[in-house]
RNA sequence: CGCGGGAUGGAGCAGCCCGGUAGCUCGUCAGGCUCAUAACCUGAAGGUCGUAGGUUCAAAUCCUACUCCCGCAC
């Protein structure tokens, strides 16, 4: 037995789960995507990596710009789904949408509910210093991120964690989740439970703004700013330069040892001081140039013990 | 025509504005030192300065065209 069902998605983090779907025999009548943007060099237009999948994979593929007209949901009732799964889409789902489906709609979520319901999950629960986040499988209702929640699978924060390693890590992570979910939702093996009313907590989008370091933060807090950023956008701060500041991104970095003013280099090895602490920024890339271990970095651009960084 | 940056020995960069015979850090190779080392010392190899034109006594440096690369856009 299988579902007919239709996939929702549009970036990377979505891809491994319709190919688990896929593999689980589930038959895709149809796949929705992000329309594809003006982006990239040139700016071209591009298509999601889902779109591009799929397309590839024989399936067909609708773009709309919204849910919200009666014509999509006229058009996406008349697929006759059994159920819909939704992996970081980006669009609303209009109740006409979430109705239309026997079973309803699904989403994998990016943490563990009711912490970080919204738009960057993964991010925010970098940054928060979680020890633990996870992905989940939930009933899709139209709160944002309310739905209860069928399964889920957890996994630990390490200090070496950035955003895009936890995001890989919780891609691969729900794929199978999905396709077992699924399988159990068949046989009538589980059934949703709602999320806890207390520890509900916002994934608030990521503001450019927030991406600048303040270097009199405590060293854990930039630390985590820095690994949560990463790559997108990514933290950044201001290096002084015989022809004026240089901004460069951080990538990558760990906690350090070291006292010293909030800025300041304290070795030739980008060991710099916060307001508490110190960290040592291990990837960096300065502006127009692609990102670089530290060491190569220092090579081209040394940045010598007492430098201070605004 | 979205904005911007770049192409210099194996890697990362400086030099270009104010033309004049190529430099830094690292790596590589050889030798030395050391109990030892990715440490240290000495020496060496390695570059048609992206391509094609132009200006000039002279071009990495100025001008034109082209090719390729990268960053920003989430």
């Amino acid at each position: 037995m299988s579902f007919r069902l239709a996939f929702m998605g549009s970036p990377d983090f979505a891809l491994p789960s319709l190919e688990a779907l896929i593999a689980a025999g589930h038959e895709v009548a149809c796949v929705y995507s992000q329309p594809p943007r003006a982006a990239g060099r040139g700016k071209q237009e591009r298509k999601t990596p889902v779109h591009v999948f799929a397309e590839a994979r024989g399936f067909e593929v609708r773009t709309p710009k919204s849910l919200k007209r009666a014509e999509e949901q006229a058009a996406f009732a008349a697929l006759n789904l059994d159920v819909a799964i939704v992996v970081a889409y980006g669009l609303i789902l209009p109740k006409p949408i979430l109705d239309a489906p026997r079973l309803g709609c699904l989403n994998l979520h990016g943490s563990l509910l009711p912490r970080w319901r919204g738009a960057a999950p993964i991010q925010r629960a970098l940054m928060a210093g979680d020890r633990v986040t996870g992905v989940q499988v939930m009933q899709m209702e139209e709160g944002l991120d309310t739905g209860p929640v069928f399964a889920s699978a957890e996994t630990p924060i390490s200090p070496d964690d950035t955003a895009a390693s936890l995001h890989d890590r919780l891609s691969a992570l729900g794929a199978p989740l999905l396709a077992d979910t699924l399988a159990r939702i068949e046989r009538g093996e589980i059934v949703a439970r709602p999320q806890a009313e207390e520890g509900v907590i916002y994934a608030h989008k990521i503001d450019p703004a927030e991406a600048r370091i303040d270097w009199s933060r405590p060293a854990r807090e930039i630390d985590l700013k820095i690994r949560g950023l990463s790559p997108f956008p990514g933290a950044w701060f201001e290096l002084p330069t015989a022809r004026g500041p240089l901004r460069v991104k951080v990538l990558d970095a760990r906690l350090g040892q070291g006292v010293g003013a909030p800025g300041e280099a304290l070795d030739d090895a980008l060991l710099i001081a916060c307001g508490e602490g110190a960290v040592r920024l291990t990837s960096v890339q300065r502006e127009g140039r692609g990102a670089l271990p530290a060491g190569e970095f220092l090579r081209g651009a040394p940045v010598p013990a007492g430098t201070r960084l605004i």
